[in-house]
DNA sequence: GGAATTTAGTTTCATTTGAAACCAACTGCA
DNA sequence: TGCAGTTGGTTTCAAATGAAACTAAATTCC
């Protein structure tokens, strides 16, 4: 009774007319990811008075060391605006510092300041725990069933979201 | 290799210093369910014309017939506000109507109009072989075990969502 | 060498969003 | 009654967002 087919009536004529939202795939996604989020968002907001977009970018500092922005818009999956504030954002509460690469003026290289590494080193076993919180009582191979999954899912959404290219004009940005 | 394990080295002295982003189960949930949001969205917006809280309280309407604002909220997971604002999309458009119940006059019974049912005919099919895309190729069994995660990931995520109440003054809304 | 193009990143502007205030109608209950 | 809450839903206002325009530097191609 747990499954994932989305009509309410299984005798239902032929073609769809119907569908349970609370069972539609993407609708579940969104609302999961919704949760989570906000949930996240409101403990590091209260918490170190970061965003996620920024705490996105201290992720991909504390693992990579310093970078240029393009360098974080390609590991966080987000556009080079949201990492263009989420950088200013950053540099203003002093976590993080700006030096343009002097071989190459126009890019910059961002580095986490002795600030930004302490938050840092206190956010990532808080984030790792909210993480343990959602998967606490899922075996192991349950944990890596569902890792497989969400990756299939990935794939196949990054697939249809852009439609083959060929007939689309540009890229995207 | 595949796991949920979302620490770069294992060798990594006792306390947690560095996270993988990319398999940061939260980062992992907001990336896919944005894209495939994106990727409907899109597909409702110049199809249809609709946006996805539209093409939600449309989702309800077809299912459970005319309803308040108020049960939209509760089915779909959005706020009042949102919900307000779909259905003053959605009666511009002509695809539903609003009587104000003459038994309390502050509630509104929502209504599809034969525009929107038209609508929502041709929406559900698309709906469902999004999903059938993103599903396809998972055996009954793998989505069954996706559900069944998903369930278990979103009970989770509600529990630690709202702090358990008791401290905070207020419920949500 | 220098005009045309591309690239890195920022800013502008219009739209979307969310929280809180608000309004109007209903429900106690004194 | 009649006035202190509630409740259903909308509006307001400020902040977040995204697309497109923009700046400045580097590169390409004559």
């Amino acid at each position: 009774m747990d499954d994932l087919s989305t009509h309410p009536d299984p005798g239902d004529s032929g073609e769809n007319s119907s569908l349970m939202l609370e069972r539609f795939l993407p609708y579940r996604l969104s609302v999961l990811s919704n949760t989570v989020s906000k949930g996240i968002a409101a403990l590091y907001a209260d918490r170190f008075g970061i965003t996620i977009p920024e705490w996105r970018a201290l992720a991909v500092l504390g693992r990579f060391g310093p970078v240029t922005s393009a360098e974080i818009c390609s590991r966080t999956a987000m556009d080079k605006v949201q990492v263009s504030r989420a950088i200013q954002r950053l540099t203003a509460s002093g976590m993080v510092s700006r030096r343009v690469d002097p071989a190459d003026r126009r890019r910059a290289t961002i580095a986490m300041t002795a600030k930004g590494r302490g938050v840092y080193r206190e956010i990532v076993p808080l984030a790792l725990s909210c993480e343990a919180t959602l998967l606490d009582g899922l075996s192991d191979k349950e944990r890596e069933t569902l890792s497989t999954l969400l990756d299939w899912l990935a794939n196949r959404a990054g697939e249809f979201a852009e439609p083959t290219d060929e007939d689309e004009h540009g890229g995207m940005d």
